[in-house]
DNA sequence: CGTGTCCTTGAATGGGGTCAACCTGAGTGG
DNA sequence: CCACTCAGGTTGACCCCATTCAAGGACACG
């Protein structure tokens, strides 16, 4: 099931239910930088939707006539191979931004990860209010190109690495995308294995050395905590290092 | 030897020796789209560069102060692993643009595979100037995004693809950067293994199966004639087919 | 108490890395 | 013109890591 054209079809909340003034996103988004009057102006053009754990925005090759700005939670993006694989190519959190008005077509799998609330603005629209608004291109900008750069750090990550770095770099990420807590962190084999690339029973197998090594517990099914970040982020190796600017 | 920050310490070009009206990549650089005079203020802020085949115009971590539109030739941005390895993470070509302004240094090692002409910026001059003409930014979008989805069809190519699957990639690549001829087209063994991600001695036997398989020939150590596209398309994979437009 | 989902563990297989020897062609200098 | 050298490429042998297939465990749910 996927974004039909009509929003109100997923009884998801519609309009801008949510005040750009008390928006967590506001400082880091693409609207981030606009005037006040411009910003007015781009919340009037904005759908506010919320989307559960799970759930999904869109699927690769779905027409998909809006672009989004992330308020909360975090979105993966991924590619589906034909044996029936999935790749994960990133995730985008608060202040991130998904979609590309040269494309009609979403070239990636939009799914969330955590439950999700995003604002949406129809292609057209966002277009047009970049015409009259091209320094909001500025802000997007700055947006792409951070992403561009995770995107051949994490490549560089996946294009070298063994399944223990792979499988350590993926934990870190998950590490830092969950805020901090006192060390405790959701975890998904099977999301760690799209992630990684790698078979779920390695990232298993992988895990389980970890936590003999002492490096990580996994206190429940679903979660681990981070007991050697130094020797998780050595195992990482630098290609992670490197993504820490 | 890199870039020490005064170009004219290598003896190349400086200056604009090349008028924007006969540059071949006008209509897809960044400068496209500007008006003429907007086009003559960014022209007189251009350095103009030529780097021989092999050159290296910036390594990873170096303090890189310039921003650079590709008029002709190709670069490819790469990055080291501390075993001595590399990985290349994209090419760039003809109208193509390296470097980012809000970066102070270098992220990736930038060389040019070929005889290769550029227009240097300050990033200093090109902030400047995008303030002041913010419709240059919506160019350089357009070019970011591209290399953005260009980036993540390599990463899923990379993070799911077997050796075959990466070198015929890779070959395909070759085949379309090279424009047509009768379908020969330069090689180099260990310039393909850095962009696969395999070793070296993985390349070269998946090229003599490629032989035995009549859908590539080898007339010489450097060159290869692609005989049957659709088979070596066949074996790159779907990644690859996501990847054309 | 069954059923299903997610995870773990084992055994077998094979693809690709590594090391090492050898080959080939382009220079280079006598 | 030949011998030498050297970089780049090939081929073989071996081994290790990750995949795959398969069986079984842990836990939540009805």
């Amino acid at each position: 099931m996927y974004y039909s054209g009509r929003l109100e079809a997923h009884g998801e909340v519609a309009g801008h239910a949510m005040a750009c003034a008390s928006c967590p996103a506001r400082d880091h988004a693409v609207c981030a930088g606009l005037d006040p009057a411009a910003r007015g102006a781009f919340e009037r053009l904005a759908r506010h939707r919320r989307l559960r754990k799970g759930q999904t925005l869109a699927w690769e090759g779905d027409d998909m006539p809006y672009v989004a700005s992330v308020v909360r939670g975090r979105l993966t993006l991924s590619r589906h191979a034909r044996d029936g694989g999935e790749l994960i190519l990133g995730t985008v959190g608060p202040g991130g931004f998904v979609g590309d008005t040269t494309q009609q077509r979403a070239t990636n799998n939009i799914v969330a990860v955590t439950d999700t609330e995003l604002c949406l603005y129809s292609k057209a629209d966002f277009d047009r209010f970049a015409v009259a608004h091209p320094e909001i291109n500025t802000q997007l900008l700055r947006t792409v190109l951070g992403d561009l750069e995770q995107t051949r750090s994490w490549l560089f990550m996946i294009g070298r690495g063994t399944a223990s770095e792979r499988v350590a770099s993926v934990l870190m990420e998950f590490a830092e995308d969950d805020g901090e807590g006192p060390g405790d962190y959701a975890i998904d084999r099977t999301q760690i294995a799209f992630s990684a690339g790698v078979a779920m029973e390695t990232v298993s197998r992988h895990l389980t050395r970890f936590v003999r090594a002492g490096i990580i517990a996994l206190p429940s099914r679903d979660r681990f905590r981070l007991l050697d970040r130094d020797a998780l982020s050595a195992i990482a190796g630098q290609a992670h290092a490197a993504e820490l600017h």
